[in-house]
DNA sequence: CTGAATCCGGTCCGATACTG
DNA sequence: CAGTATCGGACCGGATTCAG
């Protein structure tokens, strides 16, 4: 942890209110499409630890990388990989080499999903969940 | 959207490195337990949706709400919020009344998990995911 | 040798019906 | 109203197999 890169632009985005939106307008219900789309994406199982090794790191990814990071199985890492990569979270270059080499990079729009995990990191310290509960609370 | 409330606290949060720890040390191998079992939560569907309902309201949410807001079969929210319970996220109070009434409410620890929620706001206004992406990126 | 498709068994989730 | 019971289906995990 300790004082990341994101603070600071975190602390901009927090604090400029240009983002704004008149509720109910247009853009708020495209809004709130694009919510339930990331919700719906987060809900799979493994992406968020997936877009937590994304962010948390920052050199490109490889399927090999991720597989023993995350403890997921191949096919289902093919598949959230896949649906990233299509969402634009992430970018996929395959090179024509032997062996065989396929990098996976986050693109800027996933890089400004990094605070989220970042926050969630700064939580993670402050607090537990009960069953391992220690002092907390 | 538009300058919540949780702003300010955030920002002390991230300018105070108070939480910080030595990497390496017997806390931070919890976090990570921790954190681990957070985003094994997170990962499960609906679960984000359904604390995002209690971080953005404030009151207490009752069964019927959360299954009209959130479009969940019943079984499945009762699963979740059991979850959530347990870990200490949400709290349970039944009332011995006619018709029955049962009030969720979320722990302080939930609350401070609200700005992931609002952020995640931010993170929507300011992109799309590539399928129904207009002129982002 | 790495990334990923395939097949199958298990688990989780959704829809409906039903109970206190 | 707030759940539980049941069942069918979608999704996930693991091993194997395949392609480059």
């Amino acid at each position: 942890m300790v004082e990341p890169p994101q603070a600071e632009e975190f602390i901009e985005t927090i604090l400029s209110n240009e983002t704004a939106r008149p509720p109910g307008s247009e853009q708020a219900k495209d809004d709130n499409r694009t919510m339930a789309a990331l919700l719906n994406l987060l809900g799979k199982k493994h992406t968020i630890v997936i877009l937590h090794q994304f962010a948390t790191g920052d050199g490109p990814l490889r399927f090999g990388d991720l597989e023993e990071a995350v403890d997921i199985a191949p096919n289902t890492l093919s598949n959230r990989l896949e649906e990233l990569t299509e969402v634009g979270l992430l970018t996929r270059q395959a090179y024509d080499e032997i062996p065989p080499r396929v990098e996976y990079n986050a693109t800027e729009k996933a890089k400004e999903l990094a605070p989220v995990f970042w926050y969630l990191g700064v939580w993670t310290e402050r607090h537990d969940l009960e069953p391992i509960a220690t002092d907390d609370d």
